[in-house]
DNA sequence: AACTATCGTTGAAGCGCTTCAATAATTTGC
DNA sequence: GCAAATTATTGAAGCGCTTCAACGATAGTT
């Protein structure tokens, strides 16, 4: 391996100066700074990643946890973790790839070794057990997801109850009286996750508040507890005209099933989903949905850590506004008056 | 941060021995090595990553390398990811998750700078242009996928070629003699990506030896694109009895419709898939299978190039043996005597 | 012309660990 | 009971970099 005294013998410089060409923290000629350029060039040096964190006391790594028996949506995880990772990139960083088989304690192995600058949990749970150790280690942190217990803690999320009220709106403004959520399994509000309890309050006071009664049933996603779900909803309230899906899973088994059961959408139920834009995309038809901002979410979690490395203190609380995109599968109330 | 040093002088031995006590390279006496770990314990000491790595010129970080443009499910590609750190853990080893938004020529960033011991490529391409940088670096490495040509490297994959070959023998013993595959994205025979070619192969010489007609038509994964290739398979051949998918996407509107067009599977058509098991689990009515093998694939990997990393020469090419589990969506032909 | 700033460069210290070679303590063989 | 072999421990070198303090050189100020 080439070393960076290696390259300033062959630029005839001292090692200081090679260093400071690479990091631009001191003024260097302009003659000079080529003559380093070129020797690190043509003998194809890497600056040792190790020695780097040794010297500076910083890894220019991010670490990024993903809990491993998580309510996300596996292609929504994926998709922030490519984009933690390509944004973190443009900060000159790299991206740790976490779970939590080792236990929370992960946490403080990375953080307390020096091998992450800062963390970034995914998923995090109303009380999430990563949390305490989290403000133990002291190291830049951003969550997506938003726990019980905010404060002092840098938080990214979707503004779930925003998110719940905008469909309530939307679906109020198109004149149904009567909905129904199909909701994530039953599992998820058991454990508190947040995100579906908060869409729920959301969408429950928008409708009250328009005199909209609402009916929400949990459902795991597969094709039988969809059609389970479904035969609840329409056999207690068979005035039903709109479905607000929450479950990515449910969606494509939702629709077949309208469809087998002779429920034309939009026309006799609209469907309204909370999912990522390609799930609405690719459904038939296309889906009036709220989309989960996955990109976004990602990026923004990287920035505030990196603002975070810069001793800069970004606001704690970063809530994502919703914003929902009509497509086939909503529209007016027909026939019933 | 607590050193090694205060963990020797709270102990009352020497550093060396402290590194000896972690690294278990030379032997210690009881009496100190408890000695020490209680020091540990109570300072709360967690050696410096970054020193290890410089010291020992080794950083216990493995580099996974997911192309962003990839042929792959987005779920299986999460297992492996996941899979990959879990494993790596279990040898004392993290994941670095790269993308290739940098190039290519991150493997040599990571490899050249010493960040990785060693580098884990997905979804690997028959000419991938990340083959030539990795020999290159010289680091020890494993592929997922199988290039063109994979002398010298060290490769492993679902063997697509028997996997196709099953298939053909699973419909042919219920007595099928014409059958469809539903395919891949044009697009992805097109870039040659050689899992779906192979798979193609093996499935048409195994349906000539035994006398079966087979056509293939690749599939966008869309509903409509679905809904498309089914109209051109039974317009062309109204005898098929049996659909082979090897499309994760397209399962789901592939069953609608057939329902929708009254097909009864298995009755009318028999349907094999090649896609992970949950995705076929989660069917209806389940699906007659050949997994993808995600984790074995990932754990095999995160072995292989540890064995390379302890200097080992293990196998070049791993091609794991398929398995297909009858469900319920293949039966005998039945009604065309 | 003498003085202070600024710029460009450098030597040297040191980051916290691993590991070699050497030494000290203990066990074994006879 | 003593030499030899084995086991336990240590001091010191050094991994490759960053960064501080200091330097000479050049430019700006009066």
């Amino acid at each position: 391996m080439v070393t960076l005294a290696e390259v300033a013998r062959h630029a005839g410089v001292s090692a200081s100066t090679v260093s400071y060409v690479l990091s631009g923290k001191r003024s260097i000629s302009d003659k000079t700074r080529k003559r380093v350029r070129r020797s690190i060039r043509e003998l194809g040096y890497h600056p040792n990643a190790g020695a780097r964190a040794l010297a500076s006391s910083r890894s220019s790594i991010i670490a990024l946890m993903v809990p491993l028996r998580s309510d996300m949506y596996v292609p929504v995880m994926m998709e922030i973790a490519i984009t933690v990772s390509t944004t973190a990139r443009e900060f000159g960083h790299d991206v740790l790839l976490l779970t939590d088989v080792e236990g929370p304690t992960a946490v403080r192995r990375v953080a307390g070794s020096g091998l992450a600058d800062a963390v970034i949990l995914m998923d995090v749970e109303l009380d999430d057990e990563r949390i305490p150790l989290l403000k133990e280690v002291g190291r830049p942190a951003a969550l997506i997801g938003l726990p019980a217990d905010a404060s002092g803690l840098t938080c990214i999320d979707l503004d779930f109850t925003a998110t719940g009220a905008l469909c309530a709106d939307h679906l109020a403004d198109l004149g149904h009286r009567e909905i129904a959520v199909v909701g994530e399994a039953a599992s998820v509000y058991q454990r508190h996750t947040g995100f579906a309890e908060r869409t729920l309050e959301g969408l429950r006071r928008r409708s009250d508040e328009r005199g909209i009664k609402v009916i929400h049933r949990p459902c795991e996603g597969t094709y039988e507890s969809t059609a389970g779900t479904l035969t609840r909803i329409f056999g207690e309230r068979p005035g039903t005209t709109a479905l607000v899906v929450q479950n990515e899973a449910a969606v494509g088994p939702l629709l077949s099933l309208l469809w087998q059961t002779g429920r034309a959408v939009p026309e006799d139920v609209s469907v309204v989903a909370i999912c990522p834009e390609q799930v609405a995309l690719q459904s038939s038809p296309q889906l009036t949905s709220v989309s989960i901002p996955a990109q976004e979410m990602g990026k923004r979690a990287v920035e505030l850590v990196m603002a975070k490395i810069d001793g800069e203190t970004p606001q704690e609380l970063t809530l994502l506004e919703p914003h929902l995109t009509q497509r086939a599968s909503s529209g007016p109330v027909l026939g019933t008056r």
